[in-house]
DNA sequence: ATGATTTATCTATTATCGTCGATTATAGAT
DNA sequence: ATCTATAATCGACGATAATAGATAAATCAT
């Protein structure tokens, strides 16, 4: 110890998740989908958040690459739903900001996680 | 139901507390007041973090604002400490934005939660 | 009073962000 | 082929944000 300390490394990738939710309309799009765990048309988010649609894909474009959402194309419409590791992983991020963890459990490879392809924001408290 | 699902005033609540972890250098410092939980003054906190001391000053005070921290001055030296509330309000704060919560824990009002004085973010969930 | 230490504030620069409107791309239906 | 519905991309705009450097304010020691 103490190995609950973060290096940079580490906060940037907290900070990248945490910045993902920085915003009302995306705070409400992911309890959207997280909520009613089903997936979604961009429309039924449309009509849901009160932004235009254009703004409704520029957010989950961002959501989808840090990985809170997945997409799937049906037609011509894009379904969106929330990544279900983000559902608890990410109130586990927030616990280990706040001290309260030594470590997080282990992320599933078969399900895509946020930092899959990016840092592992774990290795440091992994040691 | 369902009371699991946001308004836009609540998530801009969350947007905020969530914006206030959206940098770096602002968890770094907040996750070394948690960690070792007690007073720490701004010159420590610069030989740590790794940016100038303008800048720490800077995020502290968007810190203390949101109340994730708290300080007191002793001589010419500003002690901050994290705000004790927030250990446990914050990864609440995740799970509810992740649907995994319906209400959370009363805050007191003694200590200074991050939301007093400013939007109470439970109001749609307390109902 | 002077000087040293510590922190806050001010100003400026640069980069990023949220939103919109318009356009483009894709797929289904007629 | 054309029309329609849906969503992604592009370009622009104003607003914020992160940082640094310089200066000011406050406290303490000599």
């Amino acid at each position: 110890m103490n190995n609950l300390l973060l290096d940079r490394e580490d906060a940037t990738v907290y900070a990248t998740w945490f910045r993902c939710l920085a915003d009302p309309t995306r705070v409400l799009i992911v309890n959207l989908l997280a909520a009613s765990r089903r997936p979604m048309r961009v429309g039924e988010l449309v009509d849901a958040v009160g932004v235009g649609q254009s703004t409704v894909s520029h957010h989950l474009k961002l959501l989808a690459e840090v990985g809170f959402v997945v997409v799937r194309r049906e037609g011509t419409a894009s379904l969106f739903e929330v990544n279900a590791e983000c559902l608890s992983e990410f109130p586990s991020a927030a616990d280990l900001v706040m001290g309260r963890l030594g470590r997080v459990a282990a992320p599933d490879p078969h399900q895509a996680a946020p930092w899959y392809g990016r840092a592992r924001p774990l290795s440091s408290v992994r040691g």
